[in-house]
DNA sequence: TGGCCTTTGAAGCTT
DNA sequence: AAGCTTCAAAGGCCA
């Protein structure tokens, strides 16, 4: 199978519109993504249309809808050669230009700093600009200088309130090495939902050979913990720098686990080192002694209620099964894609929004995941599938299961009262809240930035739909991923009946992107249809890579920059041109 | 103080 | 195999 195929060889015989999709999915981070938030919306406009009828052609290359004045001048086809596009990315960063972020804050950087420079333990910007922002199509790796050198087992109180967004190789090495390996990747940009994808299997255990840049470096970890690795927001948005993920008390040996184990990986994958030579962890550790961020101590997470469900079910008395369990770290579950995003934009929906309830914030959120391009929308599914193969890299033995049943008995049991309560209930008298309760009519979240940028983003079209080239190897899995707009039809039925002048207003701001409003419309009314699924992107070669053009990477030179472009920056996970 | 709410997706569990 | 359940994040709300 293609995807055991040598790095950057996964791919054979791509079909040219599998390119041609690349490249329309790199358009739309570059362009639509990227202007939909902050960017002229005329412009955006013109670019959609622009782009849609490219996909009509078949052409797919949208270069001729490139409105964007930031937009790297080369075409794409400049860059076929990995050493062209890197000399264009050194060009870049000599000449100090970057581009015009996409609306997505979050995971295009990777943070790099200047050898020498300060690390600020509380993750706060260098007001120095010491960091080198590089944009990665990839969460945030930040690497604290020194980092490295850290005796993550003493770590000091900077790291406890460590926000930045850590992650990178704990190679010195050139900032453009992380664009570099990501040739040699099986990424592909369109790539399925982790399960979906045919190159590994985590449960089965065979996973293709992990290459660094797989590694989801981004785990944060919860306060009070030796290390932390908070969210990639973390640095510049502090609601999200909430810690997800926390370590056991146990002491690690590096304070950047993820970042350590990219080092690792990168030896793996350099060697070309199976993951099964990696001896398994105990208890939650990384073979290597480093701790995962999604370990959460069990004192903080401590919720011994059913015995060990362990697969090697022992003849141990429930005691002792209890404080063995209480002795394992809780290591949660690795985020799928939906949550990625969510941890991505709830920052600025928040602050968009007068609202403030997460359940009110998930629910725009929930639409505007729909609202995304399957392009975007894929860029987070591959995280999400880098995110379960890091963790299943971390912690081979751990299991969903581990966590199964251990959280909120109380809710489940409420919850299956309240299933057969509405078994006899009409469908009026359904006991969860009305959404509207968190979806005012007023439509508080009515911002013109974002929204539009979701709306905008949009492309599920017919003819964008028509125009996926993966579609016709769609893989099951890939046709099973979730159309739905909401598993609760009942809920759905309220959040259209009082959003949806939230969306469909906000598609006719744009009325010229109709396919946004179709889409909107579709997604909130319309049973699902294969415009929203995710993109099947298994077949997504990696010689489409190749032919990628190279996504702008650049260095920011100051904080104010990283910000500028942190804003603006769309999600994309596709950067790297094969070597 | 801790569960609820809300979202989607992954995975375990049940039938 | 299909359907159901749980958990993952988030933070205000409420008992």
């Amino acid at each position: 199978m293609p995807q055991l195929e040598p790095a950057g060889g996964d791919d054979l015989g791509a079909p040219d519109e599998l390119i041609a999709f690349q490249d329309e999915g790199e358009e739309q981070d570059k362009g639509a993504g990227r202007g939909s938030a902050h960017g002229d919306l005329d412009e955006l406009k013109s670019s959609l249309v622009s782009e849609t009828e490219n996909r009509g052609t078949g052409t797919g290359s949208g270069s001729g809808s490139d409105s964007e004045a930031e937009r790297p001048p080369q075409p794409r086809e400049s860059f076929q050669k990995p050493r062209d596009y890197l000399a264009e990315v050194v060009r870049r960063q000599q000449d100090g230009g970057f581009f015009k972020g996409p609306p997505y804050p979050g995971y295009p950087f990777l943070m790099l700093p200047e050898l020498g420079s300060p690390y600020l333990a509380n993750g706060a910007l260098s007001p120095g600009g010491a960091r080198t922002y590089l944009q990665m199509k990839w969460p945030l790796l930040d690497v604290p200088a020194g980092a490295t050198l850290k005796d993550s087992r003493s770590p000091s109180p900077a790291h406890l309130s460590n926000k930045v967004p850590v992650v990178q190789h704990a190679h010195h090495m050139h900032p453009l090495t992380p664009l570099i390996t990501y040739s040699n990747d099986h990424f592909s940009p369109g790539s399925p939902p982790g399960h979906l994808s045919p190159e590994i299997d985590p449960k089965t255990g065979i996973p293709r050979p992990p290459h660094p840049s797989e590694l989801p470096p981004y785990y944060p970890l919860s306060p009070g913990a030796v290390g932390q690795i908070p969210h990639p927001l973390g640095w510049l948005v502090p609601q999200q720098g909430q810690p997800v993920y926390s370590i056991p008390p146990g002491g690690f040996r590096h304070p950047y686990p993820a970042l350590a184990m990219n080092a690792s990986m990168s030896s793996l994958m350099s060697s070309r080192f199976s993951p099964h030579m990696v001896p398994p962890p105990t208890h939650g550790l990384h073979p290597s002694g480093i701790p995962h961020p999604t370990i959460v101590s069990p004192i903080v997470k401590q919720e011994p209620t059913q015995p060990s469900v362990s697969p090697g079910g022992n003849s141990k008395s429930p005691v002792t099964v209890k404080k063995e369990e209480e002795k394992k770290p809780h290591i949660k579950k690795p985020l799928n894609a939906f949550m990625l995003y969510m941890k991505e934009m709830r920052a600025k929906v928040v602050a968009e929004c007068t609202l403030k309830e997460s359940a009110a914030i998930n629910q725009i959120l929930g639409r505007r995941w729909h609202s995304l391009s399957r392009e975007e929308q894929a860029k987070y599914y591959e995280l999400a599938r880098k995110e379960r193969q890091l963790h299943s890299q971390l912690y081979p033995t751990w299991s969903a299961r581990d966590n199964y049943g251990k959280k909120k008995k109380r809710k489940r049991e409420k919850l299956a009262q309240q299933q057969s309560h509405d078994t006899e209930s009409s469908l009026a008298s359904k006991s969860k809240k009305p959404c509207v309760q968190y979806l005012p009519a007023e439509k508080p979240c009515d911002s013109p930035a974002s929204s539009h940028g979701s709306m905008l983003d949009s492309p599920a079209t017919p003819s964008a739909a028509l125009a996926s080239p993966a579609a016709p190897a769609a893989t099951h899995s890939e046709q099973a991923q979730p159309l739905s707009l909401t598993t609760k039809p009942e809920a759905r039925a309220q959040l259209t009946m009082h959003s949806a002048a939230f969306l469909s207003g906000k598609a006719a701001s744009s009325s010229s992107s109709s396919s946004s409003s179709s889409s909107s419309s579709s997604s909130l009314g319309s049973p699902p249809s294969l415009l929203s699924r995710p993109i099947p992107f298994t077949s997504v070669p990696s010689t489409a890579l190749l032919s990628s053009p190279p996504s702008f990477a650049a260095a920011i030179p100051s904080p104010q920059a990283a910000l500028a472009v942190l804003q603006t920056q769309p999600l994309s996970l596709v950067t790297k041109p094969a070597d």
